[in-house]
DNA sequence: GCACTCCAGGAACATAGCATGTTCCCGTATACA
DNA sequence: TGTATACGGGTCCAGTCGCTGGACCTGGAGTGC
């Protein structure tokens, strides 16, 4: 493929390159308890990681208060209200798929566990899991399951959360594992079902997530299509496709029909986290194609 | 309050009122896995309450397929993609609110736990908690935690999923508790931009309730206000927060201004949803209005 | 079931009886206290 | 911060600096095979 012959630059997050940091502004917790009484003024943003992190577990050492309405501010994604270490001593009761009752917060501990999710409702879910094969991962990828729902006088499609929960808790993946999501963003001239079913999907998705014991991270379409090159293609979805079959040559069966452009859009979106969490990992911006087709198999 | 003073009729959830049942249209689990192979062919709408309950465990005792694509037919509200219990045997693993491995269904053991949910981005949470009081209930009422984020050039409120499980996690709920929310229901004239918001938010909280552990049951706004005479008022919004006052006089508090009234709608929510269970526990549909009110103190 | 097109769309409940009538929000921005 | 009013609304990213240009879908219903 012409798209993975030379080098490519890996996107950066962040205005100062942290390397594991989310980049998210984060208030001292408005303790707004049910009394009317808030304590916490306003939002203040934060400049660097160490003071994130800091500041983070600051804040849930705090945390008895009933209702604790952030009030945060977060520029890009909520990345804060999306990932899931609420303390570490939070978890107690909450292992919901994992035996071990310690977090690991993937911090440089070899290769982590990577999900990427296409919210779509005829979306799909694509698991990288660590293993001791030579490129490190197995992938796997499922469609996203769903029900037909009465609505009006005609069916509609609309996601099956208990299914999605226990595909998840399927997984047994380390709690606080990644999940990259595709942003919802629908275009003015849609209509507002298809506004309100963009929106539904996505918090769906959001919510069994995070309920789940996920760190989810939102991208735009526009990153990881930007970032496999397949923007202003003739056509998107068959160069996707391709791309995805290419890089999990196992799963290319999986990908023949058109209609499995979900299921491609989920292993590229995962295959996009991957290299976010990999460019953290190296410290390096610049990472040969090559290499990266040889590391996803 | 003049419309607690006669007979009020209870709603009728079933056609045919059978008292504990879910009315749903239940799939044998089409096992539609990612091979392509479809083993459902189509759906099979139930006519009793009993068959309902054995195909649901035929159902989960069936369950090792990566992918279920359950294609489930529902009329009302997809209830079944919607509760709790997977499996009885399924819940191992994820006790994420219970001490009980045990699965309790709500059968007609004494008081259950309710929450109502009103799920609009200033919404809120109500909880019934079963107690020794005359009432044999505690209530108690949250505003939905949310966070500021920065989408365009502006802040919007969004919900925050993590704090909203930290809350539910926090009730330590059985396993299956019955959680009744709004459904979000826009207007044709209403912006793209607020379909778009009505979906996430409610996408959002069944994916958390689901994902921890409850059984969601959606209920449409006219159903709890025609049941608690609150339709066709001048101002919907006021007589909300004084019936939930009255109802819930240990609350009133809290619903003294305006912007209450997502407190007061999650309170009667969760009465409206009390009102279901308790019918079907007397295996009655008519109920002195005076009595509901003495139960819920 | 799958691929392709075209366009951007309420939906639920009660009543009366497989159709009609009536009801219901919400989100986002601004102004002013 | 709370209340009231009016109207129904893209948004993100990258490139060059506080703005512009260009990019991106999706859902829902129907047809045909
Ligand atoms: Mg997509
Ligand atoms: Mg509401």
């Amino acid at each position: 493929m012409a798209i993975h012959s030379r080098p490519i630059r890996l996107p950066l997050p962040l205005p100062l390159p942290f390397p594991t940091a989310n980049q998210l502004a984060l208030t001292p917790l408005a303790m707004s308890s049910l009394s009317h009484l808030r304590l916490a003024t306003s939002y203040a943003r934060l400049a660097t990681s160490s003071c994130n992190r800091l500041s983070r577990f600051a804040v849930h050492s705090a945390a008895r208060v009933r209702v604790s309405t952030s009030n945060t501010v977060d520029k890009d994604g909520w990345l804060d209200a999306l990932s899931y270490p609420l303390t570490r001593k939070e978890e107690v009761g909450l292992d919901s798929h994992s035996d071990s009752g310690e977090v690991i917060v993937g911090t440089g501990s070899g290769p982590e566990w990577i999900i990427g999710v296409d919210p779509d409702v005829a979306g799909a879910l694509a698991l990288l899991r660590p293993d001791q094969s030579p490129c490190g991962y197995s992938a796997e990828v499922f469609d996203a399951p769903y029900v037909n729902v009465m609505v009006g006088k005609r069916l509609r499609k609309r996601l099956d959360p208990r299914s999605i929960v226990k595909l998840l808790q399927s997984f047994d993946a380390p709690i606080g594992t990644k999940a990259y999501i595709e942003q919802s963003r629908p275009f003015p001239q849609d209509g507002k079902q298809g506004w309100w079913s963009g929106g539904f999907t996505y918090g769906m998705w959001l919510g069994v997530l995070v309920a789940s014991g996920f760190s989810v991270k939102p991208v735009s379409s526009v990153s990881w299509k930007n970032f496999f090159e397949l923007s202003r293609a003739s056509s998107t979805k068959d160069d996707s496709r391709k791309s995805a079959s290419d890089m999990f040559p196992s799963l290319a069966s999986m990908l023949t029909r058109k209609k499995d452009h979900g299921r491609a859009e989920a292993l590229l979106i995962a295959a996009y986290g991957r290299s976010l969490t990999l460019q953290s990992d190296l410290n390096s911006t610049l990472i040969e194609s090559k290499e990266l087709e040889l590391l996803l198999c």
